[in-house]
DNA sequence: CACCCTTTTGCAACCGGTTGCAAGAATCTG
DNA sequence: CAGATTCTTGCAACCGGTTGCAAAAGGGTG
């Protein structure tokens, strides 16, 4: 029993396990596939071989035969967002779990969908999660027009989408937003979203907007931060803060309202008593006790979840219609606005 | 020239190129083939189909017989700890580029090394890159006795090496620390380091005391937070405060300083009024005008992309002796330590 | 023990590519 | 233009597995 695996590494096969246990290399490829044909004592002769070989199947020869490569392409980009750490960790986790494993596809500075559809196309992967809510609405769709399952997290709510999409209601987020503002008596209030262009940012910003509207005395603004990252939220606000700025703003994400409130503060002014802010993820950060964001909690965790389990069933249920998942938001009060007024 | 690729998504494979094209199923082969012999003639012919087919060549199958997948196994066991999101982003950049893909592996629940070891083999990547300063230094080691080139990034610098190490001299840091607290005239300072049994604490923490030990009139305590993470640092220094707290701190990280910060602040006490603090790596947040912190800057770039290069070189090399490439650091004043007194 | 049914097993073809080899085509040389 | 040389090409075997099929083995029954 000790002297297994004698070191040696390199290249042990199918074939060496089966001349080993004296069989077939069928009756090996056996014993390593779930539910299929094997007597206990060829199992047994195979596994006791294969222990002393140590053998491991590789996955991706058996891929040929099987069309499965268990390889899941995870599309990101943006990495100066502390939010997408988590988001990292579920993935992968969540992954892991599920005998999947993750091939990392950073888009920064990829312009062309069609080139990360081609590496993924070329490894085979079994299916793609696109991980943004920044990336245009058609990008998810190259995907599936190449033949390949996909899941869009943190996309947009349409009525007919073209994929999943796992997410969350960004109109009824800013909608939330602007009544917390309102409930506060805020007079003139802002809106401090994200990337313009951003499926996100705009619906936000149209929620918040609508709802705004309703109430004719409060005065409202509207501004876009170039990125969702820190720097992008404090210039924002480095800006608004030489013109009168408002009473309070929602930013469209916790990292952009951490980076006003930096701004806020470097410009001798203070959250709550000068400017208030109400943010959106609710990361990690937004409960340590010098940022103490009030914010709007999204559920991280569950569209995750929801997303992994939605790609996993499209292995098997390729044609199922695609549809979107809507996890729900809650607002969670720290103290970066101020009480009742 | 307009109807290239009718969809149709599914296996294109060399043999319809070749049937297309009228030549071998060689020739199609070899036109996708670095410094294979075709002729203009018959490359000419194969491209033609292969765009009108909308092929392109199944990395995983070839690399059955070449014996590259050209996937790097990334390994990583801290997703707390924002300075991962940069790694993260410049290790897939830097991958990609390379024309290589990152399969990601998420250690945090994973206790046995040789699950990811018999995990990354099934996948035959090329190579491994463990990014960790926590783990053991014998982690690594698994994938080189299993055959496979790694390199540890951020690991611990020894005379001799089992694996190629990329990071920086951790003892000289913790020195570098304690002499800028030495030269602020502190006198009672401590070392709050990550966990105790992180390489990257322990050579930290030699080198403050080792440093400080050279100066018998300062008071020096020491202690250690359970992770690199915010919670840590803020649960540590949460505890040093309820008995006479030092002068000021090395934190071995920032993430621990900010952690602690945040401690300080809720005390009611003041940073660096009443505690001063200096960090180490020089996280993006370090630089916010409401954290401003003082600290030792890891040139993470630079030992990210000299991990790379050794991990790529040794595809070639594998036998290259191990060896440790130290990258320096230097201190980066902030506001977190007080003026000369 | 003969008969029938079920389970197990090996054979051989296949997955989508690569590559050594030898034959054929093209080019060069004198 | 013959002969030598270099390029190009297709054949066939192989990479490490999987799987349909039919033969062999095992089990149950009367």
């Amino acid at each position: 029993m000790q002297a297994q695996e004698e070191a040696e590494a390199m290249a042990v096969t199918l074939k060496d396990v089966a001349l080993r246990a004296g069989v077939s290399r069928s009756a090996v490829s056996r014993t390593f596939t779930e539910g299929a044909s094997v007597s206990a004592r060829t199992r047994h002769k195979v596994e006791n071989a294969a222990k002393q070989l140590g053998y491991h199947p590789n996955a991706l020869a058996s891929s040929l035969t099987t069309g499965r490569t268990k390889l899941i392409g995870l599309i990101i980009d943006n990495f100066h967002n502390p939010v997408f750490l988590t988001v990292f960790d579920q993935f992968t986790r969540g992954l892991q779990e599920r005998g999947l494993r993750p091939l990392l596809v950073n888009l920064t500075d990829e312009t062309e969908p069609a080139n990360s559809v081609r590496m993924l196309r070329q490894y085979s992967v079994d299916g793609v999660i696109v991980a943004s809510s920044t990336l245009p609405p058609d990008f998810a769709g190259a995907f599936r027009d190449a033949g390949m399952p996909v899941v869009h997290s943190f996309g947009r709510k349409t009525d007919r989408p073209d994929v999943h999409v796992v997410g969350i209601d960004n109109i009824h987020c800013g909608r939330m937003a602007a009544r917390e503002l309102i409930r506060r008596n805020y007079s003139r209030v802002g809106f401090l979203g994200g990337p313009a262009g951003a499926t996100s940012t705009r619906d936000r910003h149209a929620g918040f907007r609508d709802e705004m509207a309703r109430y004719s005395h409060i005065g409202v603004s509207f501004s876009f931060a170039d990125a969702y990252s820190f720097d992008a939220g404090r210039d924002e606000m480095h800006r608004l803060l030489r013109h009168r700025p408002a009473g309070a703003y929602f930013c469209g994400d916790d990292i952009l309202s951490i980076g006003a409130m930096s701004a806020i503060c470097s410009a001798g002014l203070s959250v709550p008593q000068d400017i208030g802010l109400i943010g959106l993820n609710d990361i990690e950060m937004a409960g340590w006790e010098n940022i103490n964001l009030t914010t709007i909690h999204q559920p991280l965790k569950q569209i995750i979840t929801v997303s992994i389990d939605l790609v996993v069933d499209m292995l098997e249920n390729p044609d199922r219609e695609p549809a979107v998942a809507l996890c729900p938001c809650h607002v969670v009060v720290r103290g970066t606005l101020r009480e009742h007024d």
